[in-house]
RNA sequence: GGACCGAUAGCUCAGCUGGAUAGAGUACCUGACUACGAAUCAGGGGGUCGGGGGUUCGAAUCCUCCUCGGUCCGCCA
């Protein structure tokens, strides 16, 4: 694994901060926000100088006396008490090399830990909607992440088939479509049928009191696995399942198991039961609950409803205990809608109070909702939700649109593009975004195709996959990068950070460190091709070659960083 | 009533453990295509970082109060 500058870097300062007699945590180097002046910066000193009530320049002094680089970076101490530090070209050299050598080569290791990862998770007979888009692609891209760090990924899409959701349902078609349960005349149920009855039986429990106690019934017999309910719940899950991966697949979202809730049926009883006999579970107002600590002020976690039926509380303890079996992961994190937020919490906690849990971290990977332009959730201007399917159609006919007025594709090559350049366009507008924010969703937005975008990021691509091209053509390839200029500088840098964002990204469990990092390096590439040709009369052969030697590395990993986000490179646009 | 999250340019958002002139995109204005692909690049205008107080040599960042949003608060998931 080769270092990075700054890591490089950052160990020459630790070294001459120990020597100095002073304490490394001071030390921390970071890219300078002043590249006019510097390439990187240390701050430190001046709490060195408050915490050993001195002079920061005496400090400075210290410090700059115990410095040795080997020659790789320049020291300059200035006024308040800045460090600041600029690599040398033989330092830049070495960093690019290493980099178009092997766009991985920059990335740092992590300890090799088997995490799981539950996204997507969502219900049956609701078709996925924009709402959906976050976890899924938040979910994907942390898979993709957390295992070019090195970790081991599973991954778990946790479908919401169970529960009185589907007992509603259920006796919604009791009411409107019995002639679906007589078996002999087997009627296909489509995904509009249930498009229609699920937001129908939805309304209709809360609104009618006779109906939502048939639905909790319903849910009951279903539960206990009743013949005739059972059947129709399987056309449903089946329908719905075909439905969901039509959907994720075209997202390019995996996941190792497509399990549900209803897996977990048959260990709800036994595991409740054995909670209660330790003691850990205990009645309640005529339900079974796990009593938290008094000073979370949190509300118990429910186990048991007082009809006798299963909440997902009981299910998303019986997921975890299921998990531990099979997976035993070191991590289960939870891509999911930041409003359940005290229900992790309440199931952590009960968890660690069954003392099943072991040393298995759960963590709540939360996400912010998503809004409409007028901040509320979101909703088309006919005051519905948006498939996700038409979101995709609409971006995909976008994109078809804009590679007709280019010309440069047809047929079949160029409706694969546009799916490509439409997926990209919708990841990167997620992906782009803090996870734990809400943000705001607006169609306008997401049909640009110019500025911090997905096509944006392609299209980089394209162009220097072109230039390649043409360069070859002319008889020139990529030579090492020897021409160290100060429109170079800026790229050579990028391509630097790509660890340490990379390495946050996998820490704070947020793709959009990546995202970004992308999106700078697409913009200080194509700020370095732009003023520096290489195709052009008068510019030395040698001097072409080695700036194809940057654009080259510049390429590597703009390719590997989509990749990791998910997002596919087309070959023109 | 309790708890959590948020408020940064007209709009959509970055801003890592407090640091040197608060950054992008978009929109607006200007310049660069007989093209190494203009889905690009270069430049310009535009900000009392919601408000008050505090800590500090130094605050968008930490503490506190207030205002305004959003969300959650035992038998839905």
């Amino acid at each position: 694994m080769q270092k990075t500058l700054i890591e490089t870097l950052q160990a020459f300062v630790n070294a001459a901060f120990e020597r100095a007699g002073y304490d490394t945590k001071f030390a921390a180097v970071r890219v300078s926000d002043r590249p006019d002046l510097a390439d990187f910066q240390c701050n430190g000193l001046m709490g060195v100088a408050k915490s050993q009530k001195m002079n920061p320049m005496e400090a400075g002094a210290a410090v700059l006396d115990a410095l040795d680089m080997e020659g790789l970076f320049e020291a300059d101490f200035v006024k308040p008490g800045f460090l600041n530090f600029k690599a040398t070209d033989a330092a830049l050299r070495a960093l690019v090399a290493a980099s178009a050598a092997d766009p991985r080569a920059l990335a740092g290791r992590v300890e090799r830990q088997k995490i799981m990862v539950d996204y997507g998770g969502p219900n049956l007979a609701k078709e996925m909607h924009v709402g959906h888009l976050r976890s899924a692609i938040v979910g994907h891209g942390l898979i993709n992440l957390l295992a070019f760090a090195g970790h081991e990924v599973v991954s778990d899409v946790h479908l919401g088939d169970w529960g009185l959701q589907l007992g509603q349902l259920i006796t919604q078609i009791e009411e409107v479509r019995p002639d679906l349960f007589e078996d002999e005349v087997l009627r296909p149920i489509t995904m509009l049928d249930l498009q229609e009855w699920y937001p129908a039986a939805s309304a209709k429990s809360k609104a009618d009191e006779a109906f939502r106690d048939k639905a909790r019934i319903a849910t009951s017999a279903l539960q206990a696995g009743d013949g005739r309910y059972m059947r129709l719940w399987q056309r449903i899950v089946d329908v719905s399942i075909a439905s969901l991966r039509r959907d994720y697949n075209r997202l390019g979202c995996e996941f190792t198991y497509f399990y549900g809730e209803s897996r977990y049926q048959e260990m709800l009883g036994p595991l409740v039961q054995s909670l209660e006999d330790k003691g850990v579970a205990e009645p309640s107002d005529g339900a079974i609950v796990i009593h938290l600590e008094e000073d979370t002020k949190l509300p118990p976690l429910m186990l048991r409803n007082s009809n006798g039926g299963y909440g997902y509380g009981a299910t998303d303890l019986a997921t975890i205990v299921d998990r531990l079996e099979t997976d035993r992961p070191d991590a289960i994190l939870y891509v999911v809608d930041a409003r359940q937020k005290m229900h992790f919490q309440q199931v952590f906690l009960g968890m660690e109070k069954t003392g099943l849990l072991g040393d298995t971290q759960l963590e709540h990977t939360a996400f912010g909702t998503v809004n409409g332009t007028d901040g509320k959730p979101f909703k088309t201007r006919e005051g519905g939700v948006m498939r996700l399917h038409d979101l995709m159609e609409e971006m995909h006919a976008a994109a078809r649109k804009r590679l007709e007025e280019m010309g440069k594709l047809e047929g079949a090559e160029l409706e694969k593009t546009a799916e490509q350049i439409a997926i990209a366009a919708i990841k990167f507008g997620e992906l782009s975004h803090d996870r734990e924010s809400n943000y705001i969703f607006d169609m306008e937005q997401f049909l640009q195709f110019e500025g911090k975008t997905g096509p944006y990021i392609q299209y980089t691509c394209v162009r220097i996959a072109s230039l390649m091209e043409n360069a070859r053509a002319a008889g020139l390839e990529p030579s090492a990068f020897t021409e160290v200029s100060d429109g170079a500088r800026g790229l050579v840098l990028t391509l630097d950070a790509f660890a340490a964002k990379l390495a946050r990204a996998v820490e704070t469990r947020k793709p959009s460190n990546m995202a970004l990092h992308v999106y700078n390096l697409a913009n200080a590439t194509n700020s370095f091709y732009q003023s520096n040709r290489v195709l052009a009369e008068g510019v030395a052969p040698d001097l072409a070659a080695s700036h194809l030697g940057l654009l080259a590395a510049a390429k590597g990993q703009l390719d590997l960083g989509l990749t990791l986000l998910g997002i596919e490179v087309p070959a023109k646009m």
